[in-house]
RNA sequence: GGAGGCUUAGCUCAGCUGGGAGAGCAACUGCCUUACAAGCAGUGGGUCGGGGGUUCGAUCCCCUCAGCUUCCACCA
């Protein structure tokens, strides 16, 4: 024995320093070549603050395939690494600079930079500690950030080389701009929430007929931006104003109207003003009619000058006094409530405001085309559960360009200059020779443009890079179904165009974690758990075997302290068991080969049941099911296991034979091994610990376990007989308030070998004997029945009602099993093994049936007498 | 307006390609049996949301209705 277990189970003591040593030990470290490889990129968390539960998950989920992985051979990298979070990040850094009363602008970008550094480097520590305390078992010799110099070649690559192929462009367009950030953001940066707003409906007077036109808009301040109003060309109702002149109510100032079948004829008046610097369809609507594209706003959501006297006012405000006036003239026709969904910024949760303005965008289609068109010929992602790739590929249909510049100061500085004389652009990867001579472009990309090189810059990529060569394609990208769109399916467009591969082969999707009420965790809230929290009361182990066993594929898991705590007790129950076991060994105990020894009919058992489990969770875990293994390993350790092994086992233990004990230990220990190794990936802390005090070598470096092939059914048999035997004898005790200590005797219709006898004599104090006083009680048990002597149970009327009742649920099933085995059509077309397990089936209950019939007569008779 | 998911025991959820409904917790009864009382042994509890259909057979496949939920979408 190596070192004894603690008598109680402490995650802490257990959990604490074992992650170092393990990191120092290079036992995470990937490289050797003389195995496959495979991989898996961390998806970066951001460097913005501490992870939540649902980064416990999802790291946990891949923790347990890259520690199963490990074990299984394979030359295991699980890279790590950060996401710098342009947007998320800047807007903390300056949340503590105003702390500190200092804008960013007080102290420029290049100071900015160097702050927002020193907090990456604050929280990429905070964030390993947590990897750490999770236990996972990363490679920290490959960690990457997505804005070290390595990805910044990397980024500068993909812009220059989608620049010359026309793939990147620069433009003016209606983005979501951000009031607050004071940036532009993509599409899926902006949140639709339903809002309660209002529908206007103001009075235009049209100039050459003095007649007034109704028309509508929810967003009034805008109005210093309209160009024109559109009515449907064949709308009757507004024809003969085509081509008139009508006053803006809000400037007074006059605008044509024009005609354009976008118009919605059943919508509102079937007038609609023309907006086009502050709305997408406005703007492409003007594009058409050649209109202007005046812009009324400041990037900070303030009015501009053109707003007269509302210049400088926030736009909301600028709306409610606009109104009022406008209304104070007579020109309001009314207003009514109006509920939409309004676009909502996902970092700052600002109203998102369309604005023109020049950013640059990648050209989506012919990307997402090659994507689509690369999957019907084969070479795609396979997502589990498959239904994402639905999702996945509906997005990539439909696809908009998307706005990549940001207007900030953190983040991958966009690769273009411009000649400070001439004007003339550069794209290119380096700065010009004579930078000095030329204005790098003000702007950042988006963060994801970045980790959407991810699984490939991080291995060295564009670089000529043996990592890249060795482990790319990744074999599997595990994430929530929430960032397919803003992760996933970038990866796979920037893979296909850059690497001519899809960038993961497997794409395992999880759903959310929500808290015990089945809402989303949140800061607003204040329902969020912090993982650490949970660690310290109960483990990581618990946590994690909580988080991995307790959720179908795809679907949300509900946060429950319920749960933890089952999960805890069942590690604790591995612990004391494999404390039994360590009890029971001598101090020189070594492993020796199972098959090689004197094995009881209970070892051969639990070692059948062991090989099945192995399989089982095998599988299971391959297809990333690890709900389904976790059920199969929880009944087995704890059913099989503790539950009739160990116990079966105390008799062989005291056996008087050397040879029976000795089977029984290594037994004992062979299993426990196996057991240890199976739940090794889901349950690394607790799992190594116990290994340790068995085993020299180290549990996650060890390998899979393997079925032994030794199953014989006869063992399985006379084990089943055996324990049926027992639960028979419990059931009967339970039946009739006899007390476990009273003794009891039992004839048996079939043999029993000494072992099992000795057992059986152990387990439930009862005695077997060849023939029994008086009346006796039948019960079937499986491979035959036995007798209890009626005067041992003192109720006959029990008996007999328990006798009744019994006889009818055996004829009722008899019925069935006749009904179906009658029907040709069933024994024609049904599967021959289920027509032999309903026949074999059939025949057992027909045979209780009768043992049913027999005692049911012999009590009545002698109830009578 | 589109697309998905969910509805199974009091609660939270499993149920893999259709072949007699399961787990954890909760409840009830009895046990300190020297690995574990955070435990052991035993028990009760479900017309698998409603209705139709396919099938010898449906919790599972198809249709339909209802409720909950998520994502996508430019309606002024």
């Amino acid at each position: 024995m190596k070192k004894p277990l603690a008598t109680k189970y402490d995650a802490q003591s257990v959990e604490n320093g074992r992650y170092a040593k393990a990191v120092e030990a290079g036992y995470f470290t990937a490289g050797d070549q003389s195995k496959t490889p495979f991989t898996i990129v961390i998806p970066p968390p951001n460097v913005t603050g501490k992870l939540h539960l649902g980064h416990a998950w999802d790291t946990t989920l891949q923790d347990i395939i890259a520690r199963m992985k490990r074990m299984q051979g394979f030359d295991m990298l699980w890279l790590p690494g950060m996401d710098h979070a342009g947007i998320a990040t800047q807007a903390k850094v300056d949340a503590r600079l105003k702390a500190q009363g200092i804008s960013r602008y007080d102290i420029g970008r290049e100071k900015f930079l160097e702050v927002a550094w020193q907090w990456k480097h604050e929280y990429a520590s905070f964030i390993r500690d947590q990897w750490a305390k999770l236990g996972l078992s990363l490679d920290y010799t490959r960690e990457r950030f997505t804005l070290d110099e390595g990805l910044n070649k990397a980024v500068n690559r993909v812009f220059v080389d989608l620049y010359k192929a026309g793939l990147i462009y620069q433009g003016e367009r209606i983005i979501n701009w951000d009031p607050q950030a004071q940036t532009a953001l993509s599409n899926i940066e902006v949140i639709h929430k339903e809002v309660e707003g209002s529908f206007y409906t103001f009075k235009y007077t049209v100039v050459e007929t003095g007649e007034s036109l109704a028309v509508s808009t929810t967003r009034p301040e805008t109005m210093f931006g309209d160009v024109a109003v559109f009515v449907h060309p064949e709308d009757d109702r507004f024809k003969h104003l085509v081509g008139k002149t009508v006053i803006n109510p809000a400037n007074h100032q006059p605008m044509p109207i024009l005609a354009d079948d976008y118009i919605d004829r059943e919508f509102g008046t079937g007038a609609m003003k023309c907006t086009p610097a502050h709305d997408p369809n406005d703007f492409t609507l003007s594009e058409k009619h050649d209109l202007p594209k005046v812009v009324c706003m400041n990037p900070d959501g303030t009015m501009n000058e053109l707003a007269g006297d509302y210049n400088g006012l926030d736009r909301f405000e600028c709306r409610k006094r606009l109104t009022q006036r406008i209304t104070d003239e007579g020109n309001t026709v009314k207003i009514e409530k109006h509920i939409h969904q309004v676009g909502h910024s996902e970092r700052t949760d600002v109203i998102v405001e369309p604005y023109l303005s020049k950013q640059w965008f990648v050209r989506m289609k012919p990307l997402a085309q090659a994507v689509l068109e690369a999957a019907e010929q084969g070479d795609k992602v396979e997502f589990i559960p498959d239904r994402f790739e639905g999702t996945f590929n509906h997005w990539l249909t439909n696809i908009e360009d998307w706005c990549i510049s940001r207007q900030l100061w953190w983040g991958h500085r966009i690769p273009v200059w411009t000649h400070n004389v001439t004007g003339e652009q550069i794209v290119a990867e380096e700065a010009p020779a004579d930078f000095e001579n030329y204005t790098q472009d003000e702007d950042v990309l988006d963060t994801w443009f970045s980790s959407a090189l991810w699984p490939f810059s991080t291995l060295g990529w564009p670089e000529e890079s043996a990592d890249f060569e060795r482990y790319y394609p990744t074999d599997v990208l595990v994430t929530g179904y929430d960032i397919i769109f803003f992760w996933a399916a970038r990866m796979v467009f920037q893979a296909r165009y850059f690497t001519k591969k899809v960038p993961f082969k497997q794409a395992l999707i999880h759903g959310l974690i929500r808290d015990s009420e089945g809402r989303k965790m949140s800061k607003s809230l204040g329902n969020g758990v912090d993982p650490m929290d949970v660690i310290d009361q109960y483990g990581a182990d618990a946590l994690r075997f909580f988080l991995t066993t307790n959720s179908a594929p795809g679907l949300d898991l509900r946060y429950s302290t319920e749960k933890v705590e089952a999960s805890w007790n069942f590690i604790n129950k591995l612990w004391n068991a494999s404390r039994f076991v360590q009890m029971n060994l001598p101090d020189d105990f070594e492993l020796e080969p199972v098959g090689k020894l004197k094995l009881s009919a209970v070892d051969r058992w639990i070692l059948g049941r062991c090989d099945e489990t192995i399989t089982k969770v095998t599988q299971a875990m391959e297809r990333y099911d690890f709900a389904l293994a976790g059920s199969f390993l929880y009944s087995f350790i704890w059913d099989d296991y503790c539950s009739w092994f160990i116990e079966l086992s105390k008799s062989n233990l005291s056996s008087s034979d050397p040879q029976t004990v000795r089977a029984s230990r290594n037994t004992l220990v062979h299993v426990l091994k196996v057991i240890l190794k199976l739940v090794h990936p889901t349950m690394p802390f607790a799992s190594e610990a116990i290994y340790e005090s068995f085993f020299e070598e180290a549990l996650c470096v060890s390998s899979w376990p393997q079925p032994l092939g030794l199953i014989d059914q006869t063992a399985l048999d006379e084990t089943q007989t055996l324990i049926s035997i027992i639960s028979e004898i419990r059931a009967i005790r339970a039946e009739y308030g006899l007390k476990p200590s009273q003794a009891l005797s039992v004839k048996l219709s079939m043999p029993l070998d000494t072992v099992r006898r000795d057992t059986l004599v152990k387990m439930v104090k009862t005695d077997v004997v060849e023939t029994l006083e008086g009346d006796v009680v039948s019960r079937a048990v499986v491979g035959g029945s036995l007798d209890i002597a009626l005067s041992a149970l003192v109720d006959l009327e029990s008996e007999l009602q328990r006798l009744g009742k019994e006889k009818e649920k055996l004829l009722s099933e008899i019925a069935r099993g006749e009904g179906m085995l009658k029907n040709p059509r069933f024994v024609e077309a049904a599967p021959p093994q289920k027509v032999a397990a309903e026949q074999a089936k059939l025949a057992e209950y027909q045979r209780q049936y009768e043992l049913v019939c027999e005692q049911l007569d012999k009590l009545s008779k002698s109830g009578s007498k």
